[in-house]
DNA sequence: AATGAATGAGTATTCATTCAT
DNA sequence: TATGAATGAATACTCATTCAT
């Protein structure tokens, strides 16, 4: 039963050097994970490639593992950002169904293309904590809020339980893309792949549908 | 660059003795995996809580990882062997749609409920061989021909391409189920879960929804 | 705020091999951290000394740490014995208090002087936890209760509180010797040092003394 | 085999602001060694602690056991000037052999008692240099022909070697006071014990055990 | 003179794996 | 076949020390 290790950055970078340390770790760390995967990715290799001694590595990042979370939230903060900036895009003006899904599949489609590989270490290999799940979680979870006002109020979707279908929706697109980075099927194009995705969560939204129920 | 690691079984247990100590270990290494996570589990834990020592599992399994790998192996070959079972059974008597598809994805959300933690040990942080998930998916691809066959001659199923279709299906319940395993949103029963998978695949499937392709 | 380091042994050895591979480490444990000091003596460099892998040593040793503690308690354990005999001889037939008192001193010098070096480091340098010490005191106080027995029945003797003299006796040797032997004053040969200390503690002892109490 | 390391302070403060830097530099390492021994004493809590940066820490002193030594040579230089004024007191005019004997056990008993758990750290955990103890040991020597001038010429006092009972006087007390110190032995006060250090030391020197001898 | 970010050599320790018994 | 003592390569991490600012 080992005490829960120290994740958290160890102390905020304030000076430009400091965050140019900072930014130069994490890039040689995302790298480095990439090429060897969690066990092979050494503190020591990333230090090396960062340009950096392993001794400034640690002044920021308390273990190996600190890394690897600051890397996934990197990743995350990302994805987060993309939603946010799509759903008040969205807020203002809503398009028609199959537009907004289509976008929306094809942004966070386009989010994990950028390094299937780190993905795949930081989310097959790493031993991310729970907490950082907890935290994914409930940001979904606030996206799905603002994803069942949009599905509420559009005059294409029927549901019964817009909180439901958003969160559906959510881990649909999530399971399906990661699977489709995985293991990219070879008979599969990316441009059918998502265009199928989208008809599928259209079917599974649209009025037209509402009969079956 | 390391060598490609052994990983398969060393020698296949033909007594009685032996069969029993390999299972002995794989159940050991089971439940030491999912208490302690891939890199708390080591292989003196393995053995003493099989009763047996080291020696005699490296006796049977070349490393570490072949343990990892012979767990995982087990767990699909359930799987597989259960999408055989209803597939064999549906060739004969096809039912309707959404009696399969909850069979289908009842029959998956029960194998992963079966040991959560250990699911996520082995597909979150044990750095399993590519060829496993190769192996996977070759046998995933059959079984979506098995399945393209089915939908293509049912009659309540619509769509253009059977194949992708029956692979869609496939990785959409894996996905939402992997989803709902690991961080199982407490507003969503496994019922209403299941119940609205069913109904997603249903939309996306059915006749009725052709018109909108 | 450390939590307390586990120091005791981590297995006993209990076949013959290991009691070999047990004592060798000691016996280069000792050997090292003479030469080298407590910073100076490395695992690695003892493992090596007593012609074992590092790894055999850690199957012992917790730590290194535990390492240390291991060596000073022989030399207490020895310290003990010595004065356990002492006890016992002089409990059948106590001889004249000089005697006593001689060889009393002798024994603890010989003791002392066995290995010099060592001893410095582990009383000087080594972070001994306190329940050595503690131990020790313990031993010693049940040592006094027995030198107190003696001292009281003793017709030489004179004195009010026999406890507080055979403490102050157990005290006052012990840091003379502790002294000697980490700095022996060129001036002073061995016999002299003992001569004088014997003296000091009969004149403290003795009944002609008493007049002046 | 190391080369021997430089310890003495880098610089003389000169200044009052440096003064006071060293001053609180020392304060600092008083404290934190007190708090955490001596390997886990590091140079930035000492720095932190004493409100100044690492940096100008090592402006003044060369490294870590020059802390250590700057500390225990001010312990040690406050034990000189201790006996050194006692001595010129008693040149002056000598009292009564049992209050000379007190006043220096309790004048030691009192140094010690000041911080003892620096004193643990400083001689039993540090590695301080052979060099401070032999420069201990020439002041105590010199100490020593002081007092034993002193008993030479005292009336109470009978003694053939007065150089070697001087010697003695010293160093009983100094073990005795290490001893208590650093385990203070609940059934005795420290009143008690300096009562029986003193009688002890004047049965030994006194003229009416001169018979005994 | 002061700062504190950066350094990196140095070490304790682990644990997968072997092999003599 | 089973055992478990022995192995030692591999690594995370610390902390005394430096030096650019």
């Amino acid at each position: 039963m080992p005490l829960k290790k120290q994740l958290s950055p160890r102390k905020q970078p304030t000076q430009a050097r400091s965050r140019a340390t900072v930014s130069a770790i994490l890039e040689g760390a995302a790298q480095v994970f990439c090429r060897e995967g969690y066990a092979g990715g050494t503190t020591d290799k990333v230090a090396k490639r960062a340009g950096v001694s392993v001794g400034s590595l640690y002044q920021y990042f308390p273990n190996k593992d600190a890394l690897l979370l600051a890397l996934a939230d990197r990743h995350a903060e990302e994805g987060f950002a993309m939603i946010h900036l799509l759903l008040s895009e969205f807020k203002a003006e809503m398009p028609r169904l199959e537009v907004f899904l289509r976008q929306f599949v094809q942004s966070l489609f386009d989010l994990h293309m950028r390094e299937p590989e780190l993905h795949r270490v930081l989310f097959n290999e790493a031993p991310l904590p729970s907490e950082f799940f907890e935290k994914k979680e409930a940001k979904e979870h606030e996206f799905s809020i603002g994803v069942s006002r949009l599905l509420a109020a559009h005059p294409e979707v029927s549901c019964k339980d817009p909180a439901l279908a958003a969160h559906m929706l959510v881990q649909t697109v999530e399971g399906l893309v990661h699977g489709y980075i995985f293991f990219p099927p070879r008979a599969i194009s990316p441009e059918n792949f998502i265009t199928e995705t989208v008809f599928m969560l259209h079917q599974y939204l649209s009025r037209s549908a509402e009969t079956l129920g």
